[in-house]
DNA sequence: CATATTAATCGTAATATTGCAATTAACTAA
DNA sequence: TTAGTTAATTGCAATATTACGATTAATATG
């Protein structure tokens, strides 16, 4: 198949899930470490940085694009990338939630 | 290719990916809420809990286990799967760092 | 206008992932 | 021993992902 049967999962289940696979890729917490550090940058900037193909960098922004953790905005012939705060706290938000499951449980291992 | 290109990524971005990645899944995000839930549990309990075939959840197992987020052990017949805590605390630990970025930075957008 | 620059998209190849049925291995119980 | 139970493994098929070259669309510059 290849295809996850998510009808079946719950939609917290599915939202964490949905945000991790984004981040499941090093080119793609490459391109948000950068973002981070430099504020914003040009497309053309990470294909520098990162050392991938323009047409492999530009599939991995539409990729974080699609979760809205960035936003590009065309400026001439370049475009901008930048982190999408808002989205960045609200999929943080939704992972912790998840990671601090642990905090309610006895420990049994 | 398929194949991610991690040797041009340093430790650290590779980690964060490589955790993220195994909870890039519904089904492992699901199979690791039954087990906070129940504490422990065996490996049937959680095909009929989430409703894919054993094949299926063993594999899944099998991603999870191979990051350490949970251990396995023989009871008899049956696999008793738990969490495991310390590893489940670094990989918090690895990912909190990385989505505390954000403090850092000025907001642009 | 013609040419250059930038980044998205298309097409394609290689590999990975997801899912399941069938089988196997290991243990239990009769 | 034989039969039953459980879960890992094997062997597929379908789909997704990753990567890149080539092309395209949009804008800028001469």
């Amino acid at each position: 198949m290849g295809l996850a049967k998510t009808e079946i999962f719950t939609l917290e289940q599915n939202t964490v899930a949905r945000f991790a696979k984004a981040l499941g890729h090093p080119a793609r917490v490459a391109i948000l470490q950068h973002l981070f550090k430099t504020n914003q940058c040009i497309c053309g900037d990470l294909v520098l940085e990162i050392g991938l193909a323009q047409a492999t960098i530009s599939q991995h922004l539409k990729a974080l694009k699609s979760l809205s953790l960035i936003q590009g905005s065309v400026e001439g012939t370049t475009v901008c990338y930048c982190v999408d705060f808002k989205n960045w706290a609200k999929m943080k938000q939704t992972l912790s939630v998840f990671f601090d499951q642990d905090l309610n449980t006895p420990q049994c291992c």
